[in-house]
DNA sequence: CCAAAGTAGTCAACCAAGTTGTCTAACCTT
DNA sequence: AAGGTTAGACAACTTGGTTGACTACTTTGG
């Protein structure tokens, strides 16, 4: 019998080449899951790029190159930090937010089918059960997201 | 509410990471997942350098590197092929097959506590619902490994 | 039966995404 | 004002993969 892990890998590694496709297919920037993550990050919170690597779990200078990217490619932009003149405040821009929304949709979208094969109530069984797992060995204060990826 | 994706990673993460946590106490080499992956098939068939990289889903190069390592620290033997003179058989030592069945045993141990931290039947549930989505989206044959680690 | 096409393995160059280490300018104590 | 800390940039390096080229052997089809 397979260990969970790897259950847990072959999954998430079948969702995530779904999406990717999908979102090829409407032919975006060749974004990377930390990106994704990135977004998410700052729809809640304003953050300079070592918020954001301390939030994924990286060096300050990883976390500068994906900003990089993403500024290039008009998702983010920077801003002057108020009070801090060295800092820089990483913002979504139109575009970003847009992204996110339809990450958010096209993800709806996978787990329905998920749940259409497997059955809601399981869907919700795993939800629940791994969030309790995390819960349990981290605590509150989970960690960042560190790259599976 | 996090997408389920996520949810997967950071399990599989908070498990993978206790794994190496426990396994570095024990002093082994530094093995990553994908020499776990090679033992685990080596144990149900004989392989090439090929089959293997076929089964993890890397290049041949990059299996090479791998079944390499498994090689100088004594994992894994190469032994001619009986009727193709340029392959190779890939074949674990007895220090390959213990390592396998101490690092299943490890992963019994999580799992166990896994099944004490949210209950067996939920764990239960997990397991079946994962595998069925995995059957629902590979038909019979899954695909390699690929990397997510 | 042999010529052409395909395959196992190796070598080498390259690439992507991270790391560490160093530096400057600004900030925060006291 | 002085000494330690921090944000961000720049550079060199590491890891784990890639593509491409080549040799020796195998398989196939006319």
């Amino acid at each position: 019998m397979d260990p969970v892990p790897m259950l847990l890998a072959m999954t998430y590694r079948a969702m995530g080449d779904q999406f990717h496709d999908r979102l090829r297919q409407i032919g975006l920037e060749p974004l990377r899951p930390a990106h994704g993550y990135v977004f998410r990050f700052l729809k809640e919170k304003r953050a300079t790029t070592v918020d954001i690597g301390q939030h994924l779990g990286v060096t300050k200078q990883a976390a500068a190159k994906i900003v990089n990217e993403l500024d290039e490619w008009g998702y983010v932009l920077r801003e002057p930090h108020p009070t801090d003149k060295r800092a820089q405040y990483v913002t979504l821009t139109t575009k970003g937010r847009d992204y996110l929304k339809f990450a958010d949709n096209l993800w709806s979208d996978l787990e329905g089918e998920m749940a259409e094969a497997i059955g809601e109530d399981t869907l919700a069984t795993i939800r629940q059960g791994l969030a309790a797992y995390l819960r349990h060995v981290h605590g509150e204060d989970q960690p960042g997201l560190r790259p599976v990826w």
